[in-house]
DNA sequence: CGACTTTTTGAGTCTAGTCAAAACATGTGG
DNA sequence: CCACATGTTTTGACTAGACTCAAAAAGTCG
């Protein structure tokens, strides 16, 4: 079994400081508002609290009143939802700027999902009706808002598209590879997936069972394609990997 | 084998009429639109286009440049995704009112996937950049868009859950609860779906095989949860049929 | 060093897929 | 109105991929 002796240095995970200062940057460089002017900008940071959430901690659950928006700082936040069965189905990993929380205010009124801190982080919260009076002022918010939530359909049909027609051992390529696109960090010719996700996570964001993911990612490590260890993944041949998410062949 | 003699009558599949005061009319109605006052919908009214497209015609192919936003007057849309094995994946039918293609104009630059018209239709297109000018003058309309895009988000996101942690059989009940909540019609105590659509199509929507879809859906059939017949079908006891969704067993 | 968690491996089972063919429905033109 | 051509649905036999349960191995941390 191939396994590195010398397990990737994860002292890169995001400290949970969120000053005052520092939390004016943030804002000002968040997708939603970084085309405004500075003045604009430190009126809307005035509306949001922040708020340091330690990793694992609950954020909100799922079916809870959707009074707030959240907006990562620092940190990774997990979005799941809770089958039925007992099973727990990873929607989302989001990284610093991107949203979360009661975008869905107008339609639904409770939260859709749960979302979970999955390292410690810095979040930012503001009340639905903070939000509206921002989307008042600035229209162009409601706009740039109207592109991130596009997206993240999109690629939410993306996954449902992998899950309807592909086998699990390409679905935990795709998302090895979404991963990597999201949070990985080039080391040479090799990407590393800077998250700390356990083989658990990566069956619930594919439909499969952690025996499963570990049995496929031996394979792939066995091929050449990845090195993993404990709650960590290098990719060492994205385009084989690639090639195996696509075709379902390596050849 | 429980088949009906009498299929139910589909002659209540819109016709593809599409006058010039009923666009007006429909334009008017639109959630996107419908709380604008009469002055602001008829100037809306006159940068639409409107286009008759026959049932089982293209309106526009994944890939293709995303150049229009469109929407649906009369009939149904579906819009689907094709797999690199030749799968097609059902991503979601649409009925009049809905919105489809180029929403996300903002973000990528293609169609992400492709629509077809399920019956003969009627819709409404219009160009991004006019689109655009609409978003400008009535900031409003943005945050109905936010809330419709946000809302087909957490539908996805559901389907991701469903397919991830349901058996076929409850993936199959869910769909059909989901198509009659969409385009039933309540017949006393039945529930019949307002649409032709195959096992095929149903395959589509659940990630299954045309053949497994049959299988489940005579076992349906025997267990008096349904009746069904070609392209057609009626939930004969919803409240059983929920259950098993849910729980994955009748009782 | 233990205690704990995560990952790996193994053996057996079952769900849903594949391939092939029959049954059925629907519409057409003779 | 019947016989045929076409598309849809059903059924059957077989297979394989992924799940379950159980237990061992490997990391991690105080």
């Amino acid at each position: 079994m191939t396994r590195p002796k010398s397990p990737v240095r994860l002292d890169w995970v995001d400290p949970a400081v969120c000053s005052l200062d520092y939390r004016l940057k943030i804002v000002g460089r968040l997708p939603f508002f970084k085309h405004l002017p500075a003045e604009a900008i430190s009126k809307i940071n005035a509306l949001f609290h922040d708020r340091d959430v330690h990793a694992d901690e609950r954020i909100y659950h799922e079916g809870d009143d959707a009074e707030r928006l959240y907006l990562v700082a620092m940190g990774k936040v997990k979005l799941v939802r809770a089958a039925a069965s007992g099973r727990e189905v990873l929607l989302d990993i989001l990284r610093g700027g991107e949203y979360f929380g009661a975008l869905t205010i107008f339609g639904g009124r409770t939260y859709a999902e749960t979302a979970i801190a999955q390292t410690d982080c810095c979040i930012l919260q503001i009340s639905s009706a903070d939000f509206e009076t921002i989307l008042s002022e600035h229209p162009e918010v409601a706009r740039r808002a109207l592109e991130v939530v596009s997206q993240r359909l999109a690629e939410s049909q993306e996954v449902v598209k992998q899950l309807s027609a592909y086998t699990t051992e390409q679905r935990i390529a795709a998302a090895l590879l979404r991963l990597a696109g999201k949070l990985g960090e080039t080391r040479g010719e090799h990407v590393l997936i800077q998250l700390l996700f356990s083989r658990q996570d990566l069956a619930a964001m594919t439909g499969a069972t952690t025996e499963t993911v570990s049995r496929v990612m031996s394979r792939f490590a066995e091929d050449k394609l990845i090195k993993s260890g404990r709650k960590r993944v290098k990719i060492t041949d994205a385009k084989r990997l690639k090639k195996l998410a696509e075709k379902g062949a390596v050849n």
